[in-house]
RNA sequence: GGCGCGGUAGCUCAGUUGGUUAGAGCGAUCGACUCAUAAUCGAUAGGUCGGGAGUUCAAGUCUCCCCCACGCCA
């Protein structure tokens, strides 16, 4: 551990996606995709972290899903959770455990939850009238309730709401109202009672431990204000719903008389299944301590959490899981630090899932590798606004930074060696002035990356990294090995070692973004991995004469105007 | 309609608590170099900081009004 950085333990959560599909790349860039740079960063540095991403798996979206797809709902979310962590590794998400909030741990946990606010008095039961389906054989959603609106009179008004004239309604105002998912009519409305979360008496709880959040991002701060002060001030909730698929309502190891099959809303058990991730990950790790990331009282005073989430999920993670957890007056760890993201759009709209609107993180693996998506949509995620994604800025992004300034600096270095020298980093010469200056400037701006990278200042961070890629070929361009060795050979070897030491240097503090395409420059080199270069001027001289290379072919292939051209046609319709 | 975030060079964006000639990358133009993925390096051009009013010795940066885009509304 370098002197001055004295280890942290760092708890990092991304949103957890949800299981119905696979996901487009404005959610990887709102949560998962931030969330692994700041994991991949933090390891590098020496701190121990425990990553966890879990998939959100409950509630009426799956069941139907499921049902489409002609499948058990278990099994459907089984078959889809594969496959989004098939992806995820695809991409490098380095998670050390992808959960499921269906999962044994999550439903303990999340009853144990609802024991503990219950007990607490901050569960009320509430009568409703819920519309029925017979010919579904279910409750339905409001906004699966079709009809004609009484204020507008278009006629596929949803039961929460008009999407023509925006007018609020409640299901029972539609003029002839039917299943959104079989059309039927042969709805009725039944009397049904749920539990509801007293947010509203933890208000002044909440708005104090916001207040203490003096660091966060005003994106964050103001939603999470807004919900507590808004007209009314923050509303109780419903936590359970009448559905087959989702945690069944007990109150804690109990019955929970009048509740019987009814389950918890997704929105209760999903954040809580941070929690249990934890218990998976450590279930699946031959019994590693879990609590010491979880529980102020046993360890986890001194841990860092932060969440990543896109601006949508910021409600649910600074009141209603806060909420869960101050009223279980227990003494879990609490958010320190949450990072939430704008929306990417496509081409001048909206990604949409519902749509096929855009590009699906399947669909981007199979056109091009991981590095090329975690470089772009990092150095332009939407942090302070929503940013956009148009193949031209893609393709011009991504050839200009990983194909001309970092990759080509890999393929001048090591071929001029290897037609001048051989495929071993030559001998000769000592650093002199222009050496040092750029020790120097590396040193400056490898701190600043890293305070950037500290502070989850993701586009400055990527900036900084590219204008450290940039000085390599100042360097090399001032230096001119191609000339010098005209003249001086010993001075030439000596200029493509420092070439050489800055390949090393580049292949360590780009792995948070570009993890491949470092392993690639390291292996080349036929070296172990470096630590985090705390001192350039050592680092730079860690590759040392008679260490042989090969020359990586290609670290990156250029994106040619018919790959754009292909890809803008292909991703402009609909998915199928 | 309410609320929220924005409106800065052709494009994508930085601009800390108000303070000297408003910055970066890309693109454009010119030049240098020739080791390299027709790559690289340097230089130049380009903005009345959405509009208007106000506070101040001083405003992109504060206040008010207006316009535009986007988003959210359980």
């Amino acid at each position: 551990m370098p002197k001055g950085h004295p280890m942290q333990r760092h708890l990092i959560t991304s949103a957890i996606p949800y299981i119905n599909g696979i996901k487009h790349l404005g959610n990887l860039v709102g949560s998962q995709l931030p969330a692994d740079l700041y994991a991949r960063y933090l390891r590098a540095r020496g701190h121990e972290v425990l990553f966890l991403c879990a998939t959100d798996e409950h509630g009426t979206p799956a069941e139907l899903a499921a049902a489409k797809a002609g499948k058990p709902v278990a099994e459907y979310c089984a078959e889809m959770h594969a496959v989004q962590a098939d992806i995820a590794k695809g991409f490098g998400l380095s998670f050390d455990h992808f959960g499921r909030s269906s999962s044994p741990q999550n439903h303990t946990l999340t009853q144990h939850f609802a024991g503990r606010l219950a007990d607490a008095g901050l569960i009320r039961e509430v009568s409703e009238q819920q519309v029925y389906s017979n010919a579904d054989g279910r409750y339905l959603p409001d906004r699966y309730i079709e009809g004609t609106c009484p204020n507008c009179a278009y006629d596929k008004a949803r039961g929460d709401q008009c999407e023509n004239c925006t007018k609020q309604l409640d299901p029972t105002d539609l003029i002839n109202p039917r299943s959104a998912i079989s059309g039927s009519t042969d709805l009725e409305v039944r009397e049904t009672k749920h539990l509801y979360l007293r947010q509203s008496a933890l208000k002044d709880d909440l708005d104090a431990w916001i207040d203490s959040k003096t660091d966060w991002p005003i994106l964050t701060t103001s939603i999470a204000k807004k919900w507590l002060h808004d007209g009314d001030g923050l509303q109780d909730r419903g936590i359970t719903r009448d559905l087959d698929w989702g945690i069944p309502v007990r109150r804690g190891n109990e019955d929970w008389p009048g509740m019987e099959g009814k389950v918890f809303y997704v929105w209760f058990d999903a954040p809580i299944e941070y929690i249990a991730c934890a218990g998976e990950w450590a279930d699946a790790n031959g019994d590693a301590d879990w609590e010491r990331w979880w529980r102020t009282d046993k360890g986890a005073d001194d841990v860092r959490y932060t969440q990543f989430m896109g601006k949508d999920n910021v409600p649910f993670h600074t009141l209603s899981f806060p909420a869960t957890i101050l009223g279980s007056g227990e003494p879990w760890k609490m958010v320190d630090h949450l990072k939430s993201f704008n929306y990417l759009t496509y081409d001048g709209g909206q990604f949409s899932t519902s749509q096929g609107r855009g590009v699906f993180m399947d669909q981007a693996l199979e056109i091009l590798p991981a590095d090329y998506w975690r470089w772009w949509l990092l150095s332009n995620c939407p942090e302070t606004s929503d940013s956009e994604f148009t193949w031209e800025l893609f393709q011009q992004g991504v050839n200009k930074d990983l194909a001309d300034v970092l990759g080509n600096f890999v393929s001048r270095v090591t071929k001029f060696c290897r037609s001048k020298f051989g495929e071993t980093v030559p001998s000769g010469g000592t650093y002199g002035d222009r050496e040092t200056a750029l020790i120097e400037e590396l040193q400056a701006r490898v701190t600043r990356y890293g305070a950037l990278m500290e502070a989850m200042e993701v586009r400055k961070s990527a900036q900084e990294l590219r204008a450290i890629w940039v000085a390599g070929n100042e360097y090399l361009q001032a230096a001119a090995p191609w000339a010098t060795i005209k003249v001086d050979e010993a001075q030439a070897a000596m200029q493509i070692r420092m070439a050489f030491n800055l390949i090393r240097l580049y292949a360590t503090i780009s792995s948070p973004f570009i993890p491949t395409a470092s392993d690639r420059m390291q292996s080349s080199l036929g070296m172990e991995s470096a630590d985090w270069p705390e001192d350039v001027a050592s680092a730079l001289s860690s590759v040392q004469a008679g260490q042989t290379f090969a020359v990586p072919e290609n670290l990156f292939a250029k994106i040619s105007d018919d790959d754009r051209a292909d890809w803008q046609s292909r991703f402009a319709g609909t998915r199928g």
